[in-house]
DNA sequence: ACGTTTTTTGACGATTCGTCAAGTTGACGT
DNA sequence: ACGTCAACTTGACGAATCGTCAAAAAACGT
């Protein structure tokens, strides 16, 4: 009958940043607590994931563990903001590639398609975070995180768009516009990502397939969008892999061996 | 431990249509339970949707419930087929919008639109059916089911696509891109309404804005596929209420009404 | 009317969830 | 060094939920 069973975690964090040795320990149990999740989840497959499984696989008890997530849902949650956060420094990496602004933009998607690659759970997560039954049930704490790094990801798409607009590459009505390009760019990754991530076992798309697809789907929106220079003017396949090999590399490899030895596919 | 409880649901129903009566009534029953749950969680929310206040609501016993659906989350995949059904049939009306193909395609995410508008809960099923905890755990008929429910959207949208192309509005440079271009609109339909759906609450987008967002969205990508006429040619404002008015007026004025009196919006 | 097949029932065992009173720890003042 | 106390940990516990199954009921065929 309870909405939101307890509103905040008892872990005593103040506001800011973490303080003493104490609370650096506790912010460390909680990634510790994060990987056994996660493990869990590609050992046995997501539903599979218990809080009580996650206690027994974890050096603590029950109470200890209900201290950092007050529901299984928050512990969603949780994964969900794991997610985001490396979601975040690939991006910030991907919005320094050398290159014109669309160019920049377009490693961005390459980061968001690399991270659904590399990290499928973890990716997972993040769509398994949008469902009304996580949301209810997670504190408002984590909720709020989630939207803030959310903004923090929507911050680098503008501020790409607007560099854009200032070199020449890019016109746009009204400056407001580009708020509206960044979703429009936001929308075709996600439910590109979105739709292959759930289909790859039907099997409309094929794996290898996928990259292209998400290029493909890509290079109308920015050509719709009127973004110099256009696809029919510029390769950006080759500017694909350009942005793997020079700022992707190890994950690349990293993938290329997950293939060869594919341990948690099952 | 296992994996699959319960291959099949143990109603009797062989493989076509339905037979005798009593299969009819079967049928007509396990719609009925759809129709309870789905009013559970409109009236008490997503997470309190239970088997056991399922069962308690309808007038029919546990294990009855248990042969129509073998887990929850399979219930979950029956509400996401009623939500594409739905869906389907509002595609089916708007593939036959009088006015020119990119228009047709415009009425089709219209009613993708029009559909998470007025059946939010239903909407936010097929979202939660995408998720892995679920797929696990469903049966493989529906599963299969909801594959087959897609390719059919994925028909309409080809079919017009290729009329497109027949009319000469459009030209692409294979014949299999028809395909990389349903998936392009499907995923910038999905995308724009997964992100506004979820972002609702905390208040990114508007209410209202999220029709301009989506139609934005839509011709962007549509004038990057060169699909004629484009955007600046065009008022698509005007076809969109034209869509609306002339196709969807019964839906539009249920939407009104429910804003003039809030009854599930918790 | 009677045997067979299909469906329904609801009590039951197994899991999982989340709580809380009692116990432990360690930071801090003296 | 020691006592104190707030903060943290523990795991047994009750409640909620899940999914099953043997027995009862209903439907069906002859």
């Amino acid at each position: 009958m309870v909405w939101c069973s307890r509103e905040t975690s008892r872990l005593l964090c103040p506001i800011g940043k973490i303080k003493s040795k104490r609370q650096q320990a506790i912010a460390d149990r909680e990634q510790d607590l994060l990987v056994i999740a996660e493990q869990i989840m590609e050992r046995e497959g997501f539903s599979a994931l218990t809080m009580d499984k996650l206690v027994s696989a974890c050096s603590y008890s029950k109470g200890t563990v209900y201290n950092h997530f007050n529901s299984k849902e928050d512990l969603f949650c949780a994964l969900c903001i794991k997610s985001m956060k490396q979601l975040l420094h690939l991006f910030r990496r991907a919005s320094h590639f050398e290159g014109h602004h669309r160019e920049r933009m377009l490693a961005i998607h390459f980061a968001y398609r690399l991270h659904a690659m590399t990290r499928p759970t973890l990716f997972l997560c993040v769509l398994t975070a949008q469902t009304p039954a996580v949301r209810e049930k997670s504190s408002a704490e984590r909720l709020q995180q989630q939207t803030e790094l959310d903004q923090e990801v929507t911050k680098i798409c503008t501020s790409i768009l607007e560099q854009a607009v200032a070199a020449g590459e890019l016109t746009i009505a009204t400056p407001e516009y580009v708020d509206a390009l960044t979703f429009a760019s936001w929308a075709i990754s996600f439910g590109s990502n979105a739709l292959m991530s759930g289909d790859c076992d039907s099997g409309v798309i094929e794996r290898l397939d996928a990259e292209k697809a998400l290029l493909f789907n890509v290079s109308l929106l920015m050509d719709g969008m009127g973004w110099l220079p256009l696809s029919r003017e510029w390769d950006y396949q080759n500017s694909w892999q350009r942005i793997g090999s020079e700022l992707f590399a190890a994950e690349l490899l990293a993938i290329s061996d997950m293939d060869k030895a594919p341990i948690s596919q099952f």
